[in-house]
DNA sequence: TGACATTATGTCAGTAGTGACATAGTTTGG
DNA sequence: CCAAACTATGTCACTACTGACATAATGTCA
């Protein structure tokens, strides 16, 4: 992994630490959180397509608006079940949720 | 929603209750329990491909056998987080999760 | 610039998910 | 048939995730 990963990776609050320490992080995991970037980014083009704000989409899926900026910041609090929660109710369908989880890098 | 549909999920633990009830669970949550189904297929198919038991199974991804029956089961109690990382664990690509997860049917 | 909207960050009590264990039920091979 | 391997079900203490709230930071527009 390079160090730009590396730093988007950390950036968004997972402890990836040096490269030594990082061997401990197996490509299962890494593979979990590029998934979870995805999402993410998913759900935030989403909302900025929908033009709503973090509040009023928060309100549409039943959260809050500091969940929705937890869940666009790719914040290691939130599951992935509710990132993909948040994207069907917000009107995507099973096939683009496949897709977008298909973006994820194959673990190095 | 047909009979055998419902009655396929109430079997694995849903509760879906009667037609009238059931407008209770919207189609994203219909979503859930699908993309649910079809990894917890994925992963009993992939374990049996693998030819390992569930005790085995549930050693190399860092589980227990009751925990891989329930996830195999598609039970209530096991998250989606579960379900993909277990399936990443035991080697399928992001690639392929996108594509079990697209096969969940579109809400209704 | 200042007011206002929006987004980010930190915290917390309540709840849901977890591995582990016990045990019941089922399948397989002799 | 039996025994051994395998799978299913129920339970529980521990942990992680949740929405909500407060508040800080950033953006917007006149």
């Amino acid at each position: 992994m390079d160090a730009k990963k590396k730093a988007r990776l950390e950036k968004v609050g997972w402890t990836v630490g040096t490269v030594q320490e990082f061997l401990g992080l197996d490509d299962a995991e890494m593979a979990m959180i590029e998934v979870r970037v995805q999402l993410a980014r998913a759900l935030k083009d989403r909302r900025r397509k929908l033009k709503v704000s973090q509040i009023t989409f928060a309100e549409r899926i039943g959260s809050s608006q500091s969940r929705v900026a937890k869940m666009e910041a790719g914040d290691p609090s939130v599951s992935l079940d509710l990132l993909m929660k948040a994207l069907l109710v917000s009107g995507a369908t099973p096939k683009q949720l496949g897709r977008v989880i298909a973006k994820a890098e194959q673990a190095a």
